[in-house]
DNA sequence: GTTTCTATCCGAACAGTGTTCGGTTAGTTT
DNA sequence: AAACTAACCGAACACTGTTCGGATAGAAAC
């Protein structure tokens, strides 16, 4: 028995690194990144497999990491937030920033990202209405170290989806 | 009978109006909105209702539109992404603009919108690497009509998820 | 070459969930 | 009062998710 022993897939896993993708395990994820409603019955006629196999590979997927979960999408609109807009806020100091990240749990809040380059902060933010979005700015503007906000007004939307397998 | 009909559930669904949301189903749609692979016995037990009563909502949600569908999140980084960034694409013409929109079909475009303000489109990228968001960039860069694009190259996400309802 | 181990696949059986149905209640309009 | 609608429930049904044992192929160990 030499050094170099067989890397199962056990191991690979303790070691957090997820298994390398196949066109299959692509198109599935494709597949379940459009519509994760499809049983694995309608999969399985997809990748030519049986629908035990696409489980499996699924279960691996999942467990991986690759497959974080599965969401509901719902339209802001018709739940009454029609005003979708992107900030992005220039700090001074890391205390500035910090205290920007308590933001995420704002329900308007969607997506909260640290960004290199001019700003500082990027922030999705989905408000009800023009005023909702006013005193929203007018409360990250007050805030100690703001220097600047540059708000980017969402007019129409043409996509918005997930990450693509390939 | 005068001449206000009744509006049942029939005809406003004829007119595309959404019913509007009470609390029970507000908390549905945050249940599915972060895990959409809850059972309908769970859902009842967080309602208190039967679970034909809560697929009965589920099913006019849907119908309505407010759920859009179910989708599978992916993590981009496992799947060879690794690159996050928001451009703000400032074009000079309506032509150009129309141009733009045509990179919605790439892999690496996960959102694109047009926005108003300084900057007349906003596209979130997930590029493979930094080579990846090079020959992106370079592409619109050198397409007729756009004056300037600013990056913001995201460092970490601390949120990332759909409209909240309420 | 042989043995052993792993990953992957399949068909069949099982368990669990989704879905439909009839009946009841409550509220509103005629 | 009568008629209609929306909403709920329990029970039954249909379907899908999931598990299981067995077969195959490939790689590593001997």
């Amino acid at each position: 028995m030499d050094g170099l022993n067989k890397e199962t897939d056990v191991i690979r896993q303790a070691r957090h690194q997820p298994a390398e993708l196949d066109q299959i395990d692509r198109k599935i994820l494709g597949a379940l990144a459009a519509d994760a409603s499809r049983s694995y019955a309608e999969l399985s006629k997809i990748v030519n497999l049986s629908a035990p196999a696409v489980h499996d590979r699924v279960k691996r997927l999942k467990r991986d990491g690759v497959i974080k979960g599965t969401v509901a999408k719902l339209d802001g609109c018709k739940l009454g937030r029609t005003l979708l807009t992107f900030l992005v806020v220039d700090t001074s100091s890391y205390s500035a920033t910090r205290n920007l990240l308590k933001f995420s749990d704002r329900a308007e809040v969607e997506e909260l990202h640290t960004v290199a380059g001019d700003g500082c902060v990027l922030i999705k933010v989905r408000a009800v209405d023009t005023e909702g979005l006013e005193s929203f700015l007018m409360e990250i503007q007050s805030l100690e170290g703001v220097r600047s906000v540059r708000s980017y007004i969402t007019l129409s939307t043409f996509l918005e989806r997930g990450p693509a397998p390939e």
